[in-house]
DNA sequence: GATAAATATTGACCGTGGTCATATTTAACA
DNA sequence: TGTTAAATATGACCACGGTCAATATTTATC
């Protein structure tokens, strides 16, 4: 994980990798099994845990890939003029996210890095995720008696609210992108009392 | 689960529920093992499936019952003046859902009812919660230009967004209370432009 | 090229959540 | 009370993530 020297090493990695990828691509991320991907990879199940820690290792791994993806483009985005340009430009993301439950339920797990061990790929990507908010609020015309960086937090806060909510019986008729605008519209177009 | 109507029922199902809240009380939630919760209700293992879908469903259920326990504590409370008094009403359940990791992933998988399937302890809760506060942000000295319900829902996403961020290894420096606080002032006093 | 140290791989094994055909108990009715 | 059908309990069994001592391979040193 930390230093793959080896060229064995690193064909091993690509191997389950490359393995992993195609379970994910045919079955979906949640149906995906370890054993499975090491006999697809043709190693040993303990050579999976030689490379990632643990099963949810390499999601995090794979699912902070897509999501980077998605960051790669936003960066290539003028800043929105808007609100509802913003959530557009959001949106595609959020519909990854919440592509399967398992895949929303593993980010949640990693979005934010676990206490004392490196920081993993998804709680990179909700870094750069808040970096990249940031700008777009910094530069788009939006409150500014608040930190952007501030606000970049909450925009992340009510976008994760507004997942959670997709999954929910009772509270899913509501379209994401509409409930997510019923947050930002006070949360970005407001200024201080008094 | 739906209609326990035979008395055995109703004891197995105390059996099971006491043993559960005697491992909690000594180990903490995230030690249960069904095989010991089981072994304690002096039952066997099929037993427990009987009664509990899984063994989240038991967790949920008891999770479910300590918020409910402070939510009552809740509704006897005057509703805060200000927004320091909310946070600190709010406070001890935020402590309770931070106390184990394991607890704050549950909440989190089970705070939105899964679809199709009937609604669960806590995500029963999280609507309680979210009627409290409403309750709590129409009698209180906070902004009138959105409707109470979406700005109590703002709050918990809020809450969500600092508990996550508590358990991170790089943004826990500032204290759970303070850092709600730096979200609430913004999004509960303030009001909209133009 | 021989040997030793470091690194990578193996697969039998384990822990724990969850299933299900079978056995037992309860309730209803004659 | 005896018979029977529905409800409940049982425990052997399975699936799957994860471990680790033993083995094999690579790299370093001479």
């Amino acid at each position: 994980m930390k230093k793959p020297i080896q060229k064995r090493t690193l064909a091993t990695r690509a191997k389950l990798i490359d393995a992993a990828q195609k379970i994910i691509s045919t079955k979906g991320f949640g149906a995906m099994r370890v054993e499975d991907v090491v006999q697809g990879a043709s190693v040993a199940k303990g050579t999976f845990f030689a490379h990632f820690h643990d099963k949810d290792a390499l999601m995090d791994f794979m699912i902070g890939g897509e999501i980077d993806a998605h960051l790669d483009g936003f960066e290539k985005l003028p800043p929105p003029e808007n609100l509802d340009t913003l959530i557009r430009h959001l949106l595609p993301l959020l519909q990854f996210m919440t592509s399967e439950r398992y895949i929303f339920d593993l980010i949640l797990r990693h979005s934010g890095a676990a206490a004392k061990e490196e920081i993993g790929p998804i709680a990179q990507t909700f870094d750069r995720q808040v970096k990249v908010l940031t700008q777009w609020l910094t530069d788009g015309p939006f409150r500014k008696d608040v930190p952007a960086l501030i606000l970049a937090e909450g925009v992340q806060a009510f976008a994760v609210q507004c997942m959670a909510l997709h999954f929910c019986a009772i509270n899913n008729e509501l379209p994401m992108q509409n409930r997510l605008r019923l947050y930002l519209e006070p949360w970005l177009c407001s200024e201080k009392l008094s």
